[in-house]
RNA sequence: GGACGAGUGGCCUAGCAUGGAUAUGGCAGCAGCCUCCUAAGCUGCAGGUCCGGGGUUCGAAUCCCCGCUCGUCCGCCA
């Protein structure tokens, strides 16, 4: 339940009476300016041209207008614009009955019936996840909570490249490189393990003619459907995977389901779209290859020639796409994918080639830019690359040597788990704190910011709040909340109450970095409040500070668990 | 060359779709705060041509045009 949302519908209900009773029949804006203001304001700008008067004159005559409400204590005009104060006491207790009442579900919409098939990470199956890749999964499962949390059946899915030269390579790599000539692994995890094979293998493509021909050989036997090959292919693809899986589960990420690529040449679907797409006029030929001519769909860029088969005849990777995004639309009723900034030429002729085929569904797309390190951008091959798995290590260490610093009385192997709380958590909050599109240069200082904006400050306003009501007597979770009075106090139930409203608008605008920047108001407004109001020994306000405190515990769980980080008791 | 995206105090960042009331926070810096619920915290100070230039408007960080810088893409690759 949104406590806000009984004032918000309050302030629509009685200006629209007001705007009426003004002869006039205009649609209105509510906004929510900074609260020294106001609660809600209507500017009135926009209404001056339809009622031809000045907006300080039609501010001044609706609030004369304003019929009064047990909600709205102030109703004024300002500066053109009509504002409202809400019923604090009212609000107040709304608020922390609905938390107290709803715990871990606060926050969560109502039951949207509608299934979302998100896409995300999908990163090939040839090496490690780096810090450049990192991005997808983290937007990708952050987004997925959120939605989950606004009320969609979400399922999150990873489309796996089981096809094509890289794996290929990399199987050749797997079968043919002596160990010998591998670069030792820096870590025991078969993704580490496997990727020198694959680089290995590159570099001996490169030198010798004879390996692309083998490649070559068995990129053929594998689109021709040889099962040997397929099979193989499909075992290094999954033993990558296996590594790839456990990096994300460590900082939280679990993919619900994976669809191989293979699976659209297995069983014909590929084949079926180059069927519908050759039947279209817009298709043309090039020396046995086939394309769609894309320019009249103004789909900007030099080439407008979109292939979807070789001149042999075997379909490509988009035509793979098309079929595995008919494939999806059977499944769902939204699809998202989370894609590099690098999709977005391709991603506008997949929704050309959709549209030519006569589907009138498109996939919505949250593109991210790449992460790039202060010396250019990422490359496994180049060497120059952070994997995600060695930023989590450097964070858990770094978060052991902190909670080393300040605890003497718990165990080691209690440490170490809070540790690992940490650091996966601030390596989440890093990166999901900044809207996807913006370019990101990864720095090892500002990864590892344990203060400020950052994970652990959520997480320890957290554990404050435990360690607090774990020393509490017990209390009256219907206490006299009007007590709660002074200033900290009442904005700390302010910022309680725009939960609800913050998850939905990060779920419906899909901008999941509101919800880091929420986390942080809430903590700091609690960590004001932890300093200038004692909860215990406090007298008569004790029980109606516990209910403030349980309620902030609740509602930062529930931030921290849509941000798929965990929120420990201490640290 | 074309397309798309980003440019906000030394550094990072919010706000931009629907133009409006003092541009949001954080880091780093400076000055304070632990006999009291964990100082990963709190308080205060200082720091800004919102990339530049035009335009629209009563009003522009926000809209339009022209530049600049950075990123990405423009394969019978995936």
């Amino acid at each position: 339940m949104d406590p806000m949302q009984p004032f918000r519908d309050e302030v629509v209900r009685l200006t629209s009476d007001a705007v009426r009773k003004l002869g006039a029949d205009v649609q209105f804006e509510v906004e929510v300016p900074s609260p020294e203001l106001a609660d809600f304001a209507i500017p009135c700008f926009p209404l001056a041209k339809k009622l031809r008067k000045a907006p300080a004159a039609i501010a001044d005559e609706l609030a004369k207008n304003i019929a009064s409400s047990d909600r709205l204590t102030k109703v004024w005009a300002d500066k053109g614009y009509l504002n409202f104060r809400v019923n604090e006491q009212m609000l107040i207790d709304s608020t922390l009955k609905a938390v107290l009442a709803e715990k871990e579900n606060y926050g969560r919409g109502e039951k949207k019936d509608k299934k979302v098939l998100l896409e995300h990470t999908s990163v090939n199956p040839t090496g490690p996840i780096h810090v450049g890749r990192a991005r997808n999964p983290l937007i990708g499962d952050t987004l997925a909570r959120i939605l989950r949390r606004c009320g969609y059946d979400v399922t999150t899915e990873y489309y796996v490249n089981d096809v094509g030269k890289q794996v290929v390579l990399l199987t050749w790599g797997i079968n043919n490189v002596p160990e010998s000539e591998v670069k030792p692994a820096d870590r025991d995890k078969a993704d580490h393990r496997l990727v020198g094979y694959y680089q290995r293998a590159n570099e001996m493509m490169e030198s010798d003619p004879e390996v692309g021909r083998q490649i070559a050989d068995m990129l053929v036997r594998f689109e021709a459907g040889d099962p040997a090959v397929i099979e193989t292919v499909g075992e290094t693809a999954k033993l990558m995977l296996q590594g790839i899986g456990s990096s994300l589960e460590s900082v939280g990420v679990k993919v619900d389901q994976f669809t191989w690529e293979s699976k659209f040449i297995l069983n014909g679907q590929a084949k079926e779209v180059v069927a519908k797409l050759k039947a279209s006029p817009k298709c043309m030929q090039e020396e046995g290859a086939s394309y769609l001519d894309l320019e009249e769909l103004s789909t900007q860029g030099k080439s407008t020639k979109f292939f979807f088969t070789r001149s042999d005849g075997t379909t490509l990777y988009t035509t793979r796409d098309l079929a595995y995004h008919l494939d999806k639309f059977k499944r769902a009723d939204m699809w998202i994918n989370v894609l590099g900034e690098d999709q977005k030429l391709g991603m506008t002729h997949l929704a050309a080639a959709l549209r030519i085929m006569g589907v009138d569904k498109v996939p919505e797309c949250v593109f991210y830019s790449f992460v790039a390190l202060p010396e250019g951008r990422m490359s496994t091959r180049k060497g120059r690359v952070v994997y995600l798995d060695d930023l989590i290590e450097e964070a858990q260490d770094r978060a052991l040597e902190e909670v080393k610093k300040r605890r003497f009385d718990i165990s080691e192997e209690r440490m170490f788990r809070i540790a690992q709380q940490i650091g996966a958590g601030s390596i989440r909050y890093n990166i999901i704190r900044v809207q996807a599109e913006k370019q990101f240069v990864f720095q090892w200082e500002e990864a590892l910011n344990f203060e400020g904006n950052s994970a652990p400050f959520l997480q320890y306003a957290h554990a404050r709040c435990c360690s607090i009501l774990r020393k509490a007597p017990s209390y009256d979770r219907n206490a006299n909340f009007a007590l709660l009075s002074n200033e900290a106090e009442k904005k700390l139930i302010r910022v309680l109450s725009l939960f609800p409203s913050t998850v939905r608008e990060a779920g419906e605008k899909r901008k999941i970095h509101v919800i880091p920047a929420y986390g942080h108001e809430l903590a700091s407004a609690f960590n004001q409040f932890y300093g200038v109001s004692p909860v215990l020994n406090s007298g008569e306000v004790q029980d109606a500070r516990l209910c403030l405190v349980e309620a902030t515990m609740w509602a930062l769980r529930d931030v921290l668990d849509t941000l798929g980080i965990a929120a420990p008791e201490e640290m």
